[in-house]
DNA sequence: ACTAGCGGGACGACCCGTTTGT
DNA sequence: ACAAACGGGTCGTCCCGCTAGT
């Protein structure tokens, strides 16, 4: 009787983490309470406790979480060259920004609502990062980029700017700039 | 001129407002109360509440306060060519990310909790970016680059990526990635 | 049906209910709070939250709830004619105007507390005057009156001036202006 | 320097007292800040309490002055015999009741706000009743009626009654029956 | 495994009436 | 007349536990 008690319903800890990811990204963490979550994903309080130490442990899960949709996203952009790949990836951050439901890079701002670096959540957005990094790092090298790390810095440098710039200003223009920088700093083709 | 009525003294508001930026951009507007920022400043409560309508007007105040130090700081980066200006700004940026205390951009991470475009307190923010949008390409233009326009634009988007990037990765290879990319924006002298 | 989970032990709402009406008349609304009231009902907080929205809505529900109470009270003094039906009305508001409790009438209590007419309790006392007014016309007319409307109109007069009356004066003269004034309304059995 | 400081300016007393009558009636006492009322009255909160030792004893005055100036206005009132004395009080009653700004009987009202009778703004409340029944007395035995004391508490019962209805009910309907309970009580001319 | 409701206590923002000093 | 101080009070929300029932 575990997972699918109602045919077709999804299973208690889904529906709560999908709630929290929506809710949390929508208005921040810290404006949304717990009671919101368990009302909106219909599940009862000792449910949520009993799948979830704590709100901090469910934050932890939704960022958890979110960097293995990102993983495996990006793992779907297959075909191409590296370079294209790169490309690629930054294209669709730049229509995700573009869209009417953007809100800013959910890292970012679960950053800016957890300012100590040693918490555990702050821990897994620098998991995240790292990995992101490698990742850009190992397109590089393999288009044969002459300096791949530093690259990478700059590459991670230019995905910051976008993710908080088309919340805040302009997309349109932002993406003409992320165009230009992205040429710019991974050179001519 | 009531402001020195207790010898050494600073009156009542400026006392809130300098523990308020204090505690909001080390912690975080939601995670600090008006209690404590009250007890830390050593106002009545009463007091706070004459020179503030909520605590909404308070973090507004902290944002166009900050707007104006900001100003009044780059104001006095004066001598020296347009470009050699901007390359003290973004020097003067990286100095301060490297440093012990920082957090990130105050508006960055005030944007992050206030999701409403329509608030008044990211209307302050997409204020401070309208100026330092002009503040760029007004230099870009002094400096005779060919496109103030969309440089203004890539220098945004640098300025955004290195204050989450200080925060969130290793100062030292952000500081080095920062050096990069705006070399490759500005081209070469 | 959560409602015996402890062994006699009443639920909360009844319990805050309860608790709200013996307080809200014996003290008035505004000089009650809601701490208060958790605490001699010995619910928590959360939980009186939980099953009202605000203190206004239990203000709401308290009105409306002795209004219930008052109609199932009236629909017991049954035997008799129209007119000693009204009269025995008129002698058990007297009864209960004497005791040592009275307070007043909890609708013009409360409709002194929230002078804004549009208010839902405001509205929930108008219901209830409606309600009462078609009681007294409906005895008249049942009574054979010649002119119910109108002196249906009288009666509730007197009802809120004895309401009134009770609370501020000697009890025993206002029983006995009470009694005169209706045999004279009423007119000769 | 003590009543007309500025020419043609009122004193301050007199504007906090008039001010306090203004708000107390129509939004009550509770609801009502003196930090509200020295703002409206243009007045420090050091005059304010230069005048009256606490918030209650405001409201104490206000009741008081109230009844001065009532009882002033009830003398004006002179021609005419005893019975159209009583008459034309009952009629301005009503003219009062049926107008825009009618919110009940002020005495009535801050009772209800004052549950306790030991209360010294309870007292005046009382005095001024004493006064009122003693006055409808003295024109019942002038108009030589056999039963003035019962028949004062009577029509004592039907102010209460008008006070409370024009407020809470169509004041067009309430007239009617104040008009025909009146004659009903006083008995044929 | 999941639900419903309740208890608990700390804390959120905000306002109260009152007093003092300049 | 103004600004500030003061402490307590307002209503409301926070996260979290627990019990009983299905």
């Amino acid at each position: 009787v575990t997972a699918e008690t109602l045919a077709g319903r999804r299973p208690a800890r889904t529906r709560l983490l999908e709630t929290a990811t929506r809710l949390f990204y929508a208005e921040g963490v810290h404006a949304v309470g717990v009671d919101r979550i368990i009302a909106e994903a219909a599940v009862a309080k000792a449910t949520f406790y009993h799948h979830f130490a704590s709100k901090d442990d469910l934050v932890l899960a939704y960022v958890v979480e979110h960097s293995s949709w990102q993983r495996a996203a990006i793992a779907t952009i297959e075909d191409a060259s590296p370079r294209a790949r790169l490309e690629k990836i930054f294209a669709a951050m730049c229509d995700l920004g573009a869209g009417p439901a953007y809100r800013g890079c959910p890292y970012i701002n679960v950053a800016a609502e957890y300012p100590d670096p040693a918490h555990p959540v702050r821990q897994a957005v620098a998991e995240h990062r790292r990995w992101l990094r490698d990742l850009y790092r190992d397109l590089l090298v393999a288009a044969g980029h002459p300096e791949p790390e530093l690259t990478a810095g700059m590459l991670l440098l230019l995905r910051d700017g976008l993710s908080v710039s088309f919340d805040l200003d302009d997309p349109d223009g932002v993406r003409t700039a992320v165009r230009e920088t992205l040429a710019s700093v991974l050179g001519p083709r």
